[in-house]
DNA sequence: GCAACTCCTTTCATCATTCAAGTAAATCAA
DNA sequence: TTGATTTACTTGAATGATGAAAGGAGTTGC
């Protein structure tokens, strides 16, 4: 992990379907060299895999709600089985120190569906409810 | 739109590299009409962007915060600023209803980072500190 | 000095992409 | 019904990217 591939990171986090030819352009090297660095990148498992960045808005799921969810049991499994058969809706389930015991960060199309979760939600822990207004990503 | 946008959405989150004719095996088209496709998909916004996963723990940012911030004063700026200036830390800044007036979830290398981040931001807002322990993606 | 290793380049065969051309089905207006 | 238009797809050929093999240059340790 030297600068070179500190720069590979950064081009592949604006652009991760460049070829290797191209990010070669960009940090001095050829394709052939990039592409055995982003291969050792991988096997280290510093790049974890490609994907994209999706509008959710525009898939039709407008909602997106941070729940600060509060165990009520020391027993957390049924709230793990619910986020996995509502695994659709859910995007993180962050296990944190602090307030509450997870932050769940979720989508929903409507605000039934929103409804229907914490109705659901409600049986196995208590929450407090944010609902994102705007996002600013870095 | 329809159910073959939608497998193409699926199959490029799970890998956003792999090549037009190996997403269009998957979805029976031949590589030409799947990128076609996709250029409309691009052109809609619905994909926003190809990017990667990285593992953040292994490029020296083990440090995962969830902070809920509560602005002191009506005007905001000064806070959006000091982000502007910490952005290497700065993940995501959400403007929420509920609990505060923005969540913002930041990366560190160390507690010390986080102390002095913490610093300076309490020069502007008040806040509340969570740090995330284990996070489960869907 | 020499062997082993790392990191890179060059070359070439293979494979993917892109453009142009053409087909087939659906929609629409007369 | 007919003909024009549009949409979504396929095919084929040229261009460009990838990946494997061979080799060069610099570094390290003995």
């Amino acid at each position: 992990m030297d600068a070179t591939d500190r720069r590979i990171i950064e081009a592949l986090q604006q652009n991760s379907r460049m070829t290797m030819k191209e990010l070669g352009e960009v940090i001095h090297l050829t394709g052939q060299a990039t592409a055995t660095r982003v291969k050792k990148l991988e096997d280290l498992g510093v790049i974890e895999g490609y994907t994209i960045r999706i509008n959710e808005e525009r898939i039709g799921l407008p909602i997106h709600a941070m729940i600060t969810i509060y165990t009520t049991s020391t027993f957390h499994d049924p709230y793990l089985l619910f986020l996995k058969e509502h695994r659709q809706f859910v995007r993180h389930n962050y296990k944190v120190s602090g307030d509450g015991c997870y932050l769940l960060e979720c989508r929903f199309p409507t605000n039934q569906e929103l409804n229907a979760f914490l109705d659901g939600l409600s049986k196995y822990v208590n929450y407090k409810l944010s609902l994102v207004i705007h996002q600013n990503t870095q």
